[in-house]
DNA sequence: TTAATCCCTCTAGTCACTGGAGGTTCAAGG
DNA sequence: CCTTGAACCTCCAGTGACTAGAGGGATTAA
C-alpha cells in the first residue's frame, strides 16, 4: 500500500502544499497518518479525494457545493432521499453551467471563424454572458 | 437616456452595492458620472458590462480571464491577432469545462436513475472529477 | 420641509488560500 | 554510522475578492 509525503501528494494532485494543510485544517481532507517524526503520510484514497476537490474547485464549484458533492460521492451505496436531493440540485446547477458555456462557446467560435479579416458582424459575447434571463438558477 | 443609481444597478445586475464599488476601485468598471451631491449614476452600457462580469464570475472564470474576455468583447470591430489568440485560449478553456461538466452530468444522472432503490452500481463521480488526465488544460 | 431611504467614504472582517520565519526530520551519499 | 541538504513541521502574516458597519450627507415622496 502506497504512501505519499505531502510534497508527493502535492505533485500528483496539482495542489500546493500549504493548500493541502489548509484543507486539512478546515476539515475537507481528513488528517492523515503521521510518521514518528510527525510528518504526514497519505494513501491512494486521499490522493483521489484531493484530485476531486482540485478539479471541482477549478470548475468553479463553491466550497459548499463541493462539500455536498463529496457527501454524494461518499454514498456510493444507494442514495438516501437526502443525497438524492443534493444530486438533483447539482444536476440543475451543472445543466445551467453547460448551457451558459455552450452559448459562450458558440460566440467565441463565431468570432474566430466569422470576423477574421476586416469586415465583421456583431460580436455578441457581451450579450451572451450578460443576459441574465437565460440563466435558470439565481446567483 | 436611462440613468441608474448604484442601488438600481445592483438590483438589475444582481451584484451587491459594495461589490460594485469594489469593481470600480480595482478598475473592472469605469468610474461613472456623479450627481452634484457626489452620487454615482450609471447608464445602460455599464449595466451590460456589470452583468457580463457577474455572469462570467458565476461561471467560475478567474478575474484575469475575465479582464481578457472583456478585452475581447470590447473589440467588436474585427479582432487583431492579439484578441484572436485570447479568444482561442478561452475557447479551449470553455471546451474543457463543458467536457468535464458533461461527464459529471452523466454521473449524476446515472446516480439518480440507476441507484434509486437499494441495489447499486458503482458511483463514479469521484473518478469523473478526479481524473486529471482527461483535463486538457493545466490548472 | 421634513422624514425615510438611499448614498458617500473609510475601515475592518471573512474566506480561501499563499508565503515566510525559525526549527525538525528524512534519506541518500560518504 | 554520520552528515548534510532537501523536504517537512507549526505559526503567523499577507493577498485577492469581496462583505459589513460606522458615521455622516443626498434624494425624493408626502
Amino acid at each position: 500500500m502506497q504512501q505519499f509525503s505531502i510534497g508527493e501528494l502535492s505533485l500528483h494532485a496539482g495542489v500546493k502544499v500549504p493548500t493541502i494543510r489548509y484543507y486539512e485544517q478546515i476539515g475537507l481532507l481528513e488528517a492523515p497518518l503521521r510518521t514518528q517524526g510527525n510528518q504526514r503520510r497519505y494513501g491512494r484514497a486521499q490522493l483521489e479525494r484531493l484530485r476531486f476537490i482540485a478539479h471541482a474547485r477549478a470548475m468553479g464549484f463553491a466550497m459548499d457545493s463541493l462539500r455536498s458533492l463529496l457527501r454524494i460521492a461518499g454514498h456510493r451505496q444507494g442514495p438516501c432521499a437526502d443525497v438524492d436531493a443534493l444530486a438533483r440540485a447539482h444536476l440543475a446547477e451543472v445543466d445551467d453551467r453547460i448551457a451558459s458555456l455552450t452559448r459562450l462557446r458558440g460566440e467565441l467560435v463565431a468570432m474566430l471563424s466569422g470576423g477574421r479579416h476586416g469586415t465583421v458582424g456583431e460580436c455578441r459575447i457581451v450579450e451572451v454572458l450578460s443576459d441574465h434571463e437565460q440563466c435558470a438558477s439565481a446567483h
